[in-house]
DNA sequence: AGCACGCCGACT
DNA sequence: GTCGGCGTGCTC
């Protein structure tokens, strides 16, 4: 008997399809052995032989009794006892496949944590917890520990040869819920989450009369009555009780404590929190709401009556996050769940200290830095709807099972949108369409909302809320527009700080008070050129110039990552120097250290954070004051509130306004208002200096003006007239192949099928401005069509099948597609 | 995405 | 005469 015969179909035969984690247009056809009729649904994970010898987790999504015309491979082993995915998930699934036009094998990819996950490949270690309890394990389980000790890793394949039967996962699931084996990648990186030590009453002591008692039996030690005194008073301002907090505030030591501890009165407990912010979380201020946000609830709550989506434009520090937190304490007392989407950045930030700090143990923070073991434990938390969640756009695949709230934050934020991968999902989007199918209410929020959004307000598609009015009366920053051609007076001119920047850093930090200064580009320089004959450094994958990063004096490609020491010389002409050309974010701290050399200065960019804790590190020193100056990319325009930023410099508006992309303005606009924001918060009015050469530009004039009415109804005017999103819908196909002359002749292949059964909303196909990209040649082609749901998904199936054609076209099977629906 | 099958160039 | 290049098609 092979491995591979197959039974013959017969009519009681139960098939099930299967959704495998591939980039594959179908689900596949497995019959279903008689044992695991009973046991089988859909959303359970199946353990199935794809190909000739690999083995994949599939998701069975159907199970029917008609036979296909062909033949079938029975389902291996049946991995879950209960259904991973919910039926809701499986509507997601489905839902997203077809409107990013990509597979549910994709979707599946994207939507799984790799630990379930589980492949020929999937290599498993010996857990370091595990102490040889050989009586806890089967035959089978000992044989792979066994086996494990002998050799330190083995891929599951390994495994199956060590059993000598085809199917395993069952078996290594069991250990992995045991802990007794890991995945290899998950000991590489643990997760240390950071926690504080908090006090609780123990079970003993959980009600009002078990406390009276407790009183009692504290009754002699004046001390320990103390800090049951001070218990009270905590709790009640919040659900958890810190152990510091008590002794600092009774003058009692540890030893108090313990001494409650060991009468059985109290109980100590660990609580994750946040790594950044030094002091730690505030208690919920219990300030009462100002009549604008009484006023919004009220007006969000009749709105989400109609069951709508409601849009919360709220200007920055106008106190939005406390209406959602009264809305989420609402859904999640009624027993839902609340899911709180952020752009991922942001999430290092105060917002979610806050929730932390309301909603305590009642919601949990969905981090990339997860490991697997971490994922899989909030997946079966949310599941088993115990918690709500907060976390970016990967959050939305998690196994809700009573969403009662979505709160989508910063709604206008582009890094909701995937880009790498398929399914190039817009988490925004997605997360609207995941509260429709769970009616869940939904509630989108931002100072400065998106085009798309501000035109579903309009139409009456959401319901809208506005609040104008920062909490407390805080004061607008001051924005000022410095030109960037303006000299010192005595003819000098700096290519980046003008005088005025210079002069208010320094009065700035006179005050005592901290500076943020954001320019787009990380690096030193992004060209390094000769002088003489203007030869470039290019990267050799990519068409694009190399940038120098002076820290680590290299070269780099940021589209690649390729590395290059930088020539003495120039290669081309053997010019004996070289020059650097344009300014990033480490030439900006460099110089600013030449006029301030006392400055204590920080820097936030991609290369900065790189490392683990190093964004935490970066802004718990930053805000601790013990740097001044901070400079960075984009990442500094994402919800960081400090207390005493007083001034935040625009380097170049310029560069933000020169992109050759329809939705530049908008950007443009989104950042420079977001920026500005983080000026001068509570104590007093902060200053923003934007610098720019084309000073009349209508986007500078709407953020000096602070006017994103203005901003907004022009925008929307020059879309409409131009024919671009929100009143067209695109989609965006990038083809790539190594050989140029070939991407040029599937993209005129492609664009000519298109324009033939589409006409003339298809583009001609182009080369974009990166022409190569990691050594293959790049050729795009954009579909704009009338936002009509039905035309847009005859649409998506034409381009669909007609990139399904390429694929099996001579000569071109080899060129990759990507296709994009609603770009970013 | 893998993987095998298959048809054309430089090696023992 | 064979090893191996990658272009093509298939996976229930």
């Amino acid at each position: 008997m092979t491995p591979n015969n197959t039974p013959l179909p017969d009519a009681g035969t139960i098939y099930a399809d299967v959704i495998v984690p591939l980039a594959l247009r179908q689900t596949y056809t497995f019959s279903v052995p008689e044992e695991y009729v009973p046991s089988l649904e859909p959303g359970l994970r199946v353990e199935v032989q794809f190909g000739k010898n690999k083995h994949y987790t599939g998701i069975v999504r159907r199970l029917h009794g008609k036979a296909p015309g062909h033949k079938v491979k029975p389902i291996l082993s049946v991995i879950d006892v209960a259904p991973l995915l919910t039926p809701a998930q499986l509507q997601l699934w489905d839902w997203m496949a077809s409107y990013y036009a990509c597979t549910l094998g994709e979707v599946m990819n994207a939507g799984l944590p790799s630990h379930l996950k589980l492949t020929s490949e999937t290599i498993i270690t010996l857990g370091p917890l595990f102490s040889d309890d050989a009586a806890q394990l089967d035959d089978q389980e000992y044989l792979i520990v066994e086996a494990l000790t002998l050799q330190q890793q083995l891929t599951l394949k390994d495994v199956r040869d060590i059993l000598q039967v085809k199917t395993v996962y069952p078996v290594i699931r069991r250990l992995l819920d045991r802990r007794i084996v890991f995945l290899q990648e998950e000991l590489q990186e643990r997760y240390r989450p950071k926690v504080v030590n908090c006090v609780r009453f123990s079970p003993a002591y959980r009600t009002e009369q078990e406390q009276v008692a407790a009183f009692e039996l504290v009754s002699r030690s004046e001390l320990q009555t103390a800090v049951l005194v001070e218990f009270f008073q905590v709790v009640r301002q919040q659900p958890f009780v810190r152990r510091a907090d008590l002794t600092k505030r009774t003058g009692a030591t540890d030893s108090v404590i313990k001494a409650l501890v060991k009468k059985g009165i109290f109980e100590l407990y660990e609580r994750e929190v946040s790594r950044i912010g030094g002091g730690e979380e505030d208690t919920i201020s219990a300030q009462p709401m100002s009549e604008q946000q009484i006023g919004a609830l009220a007006q969000v709550r009749g709105l989400l009556v109609e069951k709508k989506p409601v849009l919360i434009h709220g200007v920055t520090g106008s106190g939005k996050t406390r209406v959602y937190l009264e809305l989420m304490q609402e859904v999640i007392d009624a027993g839902q769940q609340v899911l709180y989407l952020l752009p991922e950045i942001a999430l290092t930030g105060q917002i979610v200290k806050r929730l932390q700090t309301v909603l305590g143990d009642k919601i949990t923070v969905y981090h990339s830095r997860l490991n697997n073991m971490e994922r899989v434990e909030i997946w079966q938390a949310v599941l088993a709807g115990k918690t709500s969640v907060v976390g970016p756009r990967s959050a939305l695949f998690l196994p809700f099972s009573q969403l009662g709230l979505v709160v989508i934050d910063e709604e206008h934020d582009p890094s909701y949108k995937q880009q790498e991968p398929n399914p190039r999902y817009n988490g925004r989007d997605v997360a609207v369409y995941l509260a429709h199918l769970h009616g869940a209410k939904t509630l989108l929020g931002t100072a400065t909302p998106s085009l798309e959004s501000w035109e579903n307000a309009r139409r009456g598609k959401y319901g809208l809320v506005s609040m104008h009015e920062r909490f407390g009366g805080l004061a607008l920053p001051e924005v000022v527009l410095a030109d960037a051609r303006e000299d010192d007076g005595k003819g000098n001119h700096h290519p980046f700080f003008t005088p005025t920047l210079l002069r208010e850093i320094k009065a700035t930090l006179e005050r005592g008070e901290q500076v943020i200064l954001f320019q787009n580009r990380r690096g030193f320089a992004p060209v390094y050129f000769c002088p003489t004959c203007n030869y470039t450094v290019q990267c050799v994958n990519c068409d694009v110039s190399l940038t120098y990063h002076k820290y680590q004096h290299r070269l780099r490609c940021h589209c690649c990552g390729y590395v290059l020491s930088p020539p003495d010389s120039c290669p081309a002409c053997a010019h004996p120097s070289m020059q650097l050309g344009g300014t990033g974010t480490e030439k900006i701290e460099d110089e600013l250290k030449i006029f301030l050399p006392e400055a204590r200065m920080g820097r936030m960019d991609l290369d900065t954070v790189r490392g683990k804790d190093a964004l935490a590190n970066l802004l718990a020193s930053f805000e601790a004051g013990d740097l001044d100056i901070l400079v960075g990319t984009q990442m500094v325009t994402k919800g960081l509130d400090f207390e005493r930023v007083g001034l935040v410099g625009i380097i170049s508006a310029d560069q933000l306004l020169r992109f050759p992309d329809f939705r530049a303005d908008e950007r443009a606009f989104h950042l420079m208002t977001q920026v500005a924001g983080r000026a001068g918060r509570k104590h007093r009015r902060g200053k923003v200096i934007i610098q720019a050469y084309d000073r009349q530009h209508p986007v500078l004039t709407d953020v000096l003006n602070n006017d994103w009415q203005n901003f907004i109804e022009r925008e929307s005017r020059h879309r409409q007239e131009t024919g671009f999103p929100p009143y067209r819908r695109m989609i965006h196909l990038q083809l790539r192949h190594p050989k140029r002359h070939v991407v040029e002749e599937a993209a005129k292949l492609l664009g000519s099928w298109l324009a033939h059964a589409l006409g003339d909303c298809v583009s001609q196909p182009f080369e974009p401005s990166v022409a190569r990209l990691r050594t293959n040649y790049l050729q795009e082609l954009v579909v704009r069509l009338q936002p009509d749901p039905v035309a847009v998904q005859r649409v998506k199936s034409i381009v669909t099948r007609a990139v399904d054609k390429l694929g099996v076209t001579e000569g071109l099977s080899g060129v990759k597609v990507a296709v994009d629906v609603d770009p970013y």
